[in-house]
DNA sequence: TTGTACGCGTTATCAT
DNA sequence: ATGATAACGCGTACAA
């Protein structure tokens, strides 16, 4: 017959010690370190362990041992881009039996301040930081943080162990393609004027018109937020000048798609009026209508390696400081050639 | 190979004592229950901890107190659809002063074991559990599970305190909104075979048929699996039969996305030729072209509420044990009535 | 191979 | 108002 009785007070290592006659050291042992005890012991324990449906107490083990098992992965935000970067770093901490807790901060450096402070109180091994906000805000908490791993950009003049992508070089390349289809009035919808994400994006698409001996007057920038709202406004606002561009860059996809949508609401053709240019690869860029160019980032990958990273730190073994991995240009359907080319 | 930076020794509480000459109890009491001490006996102590850089560990504040501040919200997945329910719980928890830790199962039974042991080991105060794939898996576990709450679909011939949706009526009148418009041939896009959630969407869609007297062979389910990919599968499948529906009702908007997208490519129009019907209105519903016509889940309340129920559990105050809210129909523009309406 | 005893950092219960 | 001290559950020297 079943019983329904939920202990009011959990099992702990004395009530297995207890039932078996033998001391809290042996349970512990045949939990942890079997090899040392005879494996007659060892069998008994685990059917006392199952009969009492004994679970280790984790808060002891953690103040015991002076280790979690735990890492906190901080993201700015729960969009699918970060997400994915969040899944990566799930991956290798899985392999590597450590549990990660995610923590965003909704580009708040407060709330970064805050997951600093839990994670300065012994909450996690190790933390992973996905694109800090505030350079500044992390100094101050940089003596009290356990090992740290910075993910997608380097942290301005701080020396963290990075696995990063070079943003500056792939939006150099994104509007460079725009260039060989014989763009020349190309704009940019930049991100956050603070995010030093955008501002190497920026830099980069500056940096490709510079190149390419494009007049500054031509190529400008329009301030956006990484929002699709944000796209429709900054697009709007290019569409109503005298000299509409032939071709718009936005620093990542929801603003390309915002764009896109401003386009076609005034009745013209993307790509055929306007080209559009992501950034990021986002999932949205293949299922959308036109299927958005773009530059895809590794962000799978960038989390796993990122991790991975940490584990080795954790176990005191030898990792590489800064690691840059690859982007890749999409094209897909947004971007083509101008109708009527200007020399 | 770099070294990272060692963490020094933890700042623990017997410093802070050392340093002001002041025993242990004390400063734990001026940290806790400052109105117990002397008003310049509490400033000191703050001022030492500021100087020291004393952090509380919570490792020996749960082992000592037995509560970890902590709440599990375990999600079968990362979709934007999850993580709106998300974003509610963590609202409700911070505003409870609760800390919340993110877990997501793949819609994996194992891995939703995996939370469940360990929570059970002490790592959280309380569980959100969002959609459970299974009702077994939790039976097994619910022995040790600390206060849960189910959100968004009761748990099958179990009894948890819950927050949910009436799917089935949703799914009811968002199939009677098509049929209103003037179809007869509605096909229905289902979601995975096991999800209770997909299954309920599922009686409604059926349960408006029967309500209109539409013979059953006129109507049709397809099977889905919540995926844009799926949903194309389906829609080809729908469309290569002799007489193809006038209108799809698929039971989220993602396979919605799938099948315009499908419908799109064989040159036909949404709505003129075809109506979509998704379900969740996810934020792609509101951007896609053309936005897409699906039924509002309030997900954000369904995790906030649920979360102030669990915070009401956990302060031992009075509940409902059974809460649903509400949905909304949402026409945008993939829902029309048939070309040619066929009696 | 197993048992004894201590300590991890904190809070609560007594004292004073 | 403050101090001394006993737990909380676990892991591990050290003993046996």
């Amino acid at each position: 017959m079943p019983r329904p009785s939920q202990p009011l007070r959990p099992t702990t290592i004395k009530d297995v010690a207890r039932e078996l006659d033998l001391s809290v050291a042996t349970v512990s042992r045949a939990l942890t370190k079997p090899k040392l005890l005879r494996p007659e012991t060892v069998a008994r324990v685990r059917a006392a362990v199952e009969k009492l449906g004994y679970r280790p107490n984790l808060a002891a083990q953690n103040l015991k041992l002076g280790t979690t098992g735990i890492v906190y992965v901080i993201v700015p935000s729960l969009s699918p881009f970060f997400l994915e970067i969040f899944r990566g770093a799930e991956r290798a901490a899985q392999e590597g039996g450590y549990s990660v807790v995610m923590g965003h901060t909704d580009r708040h450096p407060d709330r970064e301040g805050e997951f600093f402070d839990q994670v300065s109180c012994g909450r996690a091994d190790g933390v992973l930081l996905v694109s800090t906000a505030e350079a500044e805000a992390i100094v101050n908490h940089k003596r009290r943080l356990p090992p740290t791993v910075v993910v997608l950009e380097a942290v301005e003049g701080q020396i963290f162990p990075t696995v990063r992508v070079d943003h500056k070089k792939a939006a150099f390349e994104a509007t460079n393609h725009l260039i060989e289809l014989g763009h020349r009035r190309i704009a940019h919808i930049t991100g956050p004027a603070r995010s030093p994400m955008a501002i190497h994006r920026r830099e980069g698409y500056l940096a490709a018109l510079a190149a390419a001996g494009i007049r500054s007057g031509e190529g400008s920038c329009v301030p956006g937020e990484f929002t699709v709202a944000s796209g429709e406004v900054a697009m709007a606002s290019l569409l109503s000048r005298p000299k509409p561009p032939t071709a718009v860059f936005a620093a990542n996809d929801e603003m390309a798609i915002g764009a896109i949508r401003v386009i076609k609401d005034r009745g013209l053709r993307v790509p055929q009026d306007v080209s559009v240019m992501g950034f990021d690869d986002q999932r949205i860029a293949t299922i959308y209508d036109p299927p958005l160019s773009t530059v895809r980032l590794p962000t799978f990958d960038l989390g796993y390696s990122a991790m991975v990273k940490l584990r080795c730190i954790l176990a005191k073994e030898s990792y590489e400081m800064d690691v840059v991995l690859s982007t890749t240009l999409i094209q897909r359907a947004t971007t083509a050639a101008p109708r009527i080319p200007d020399a």
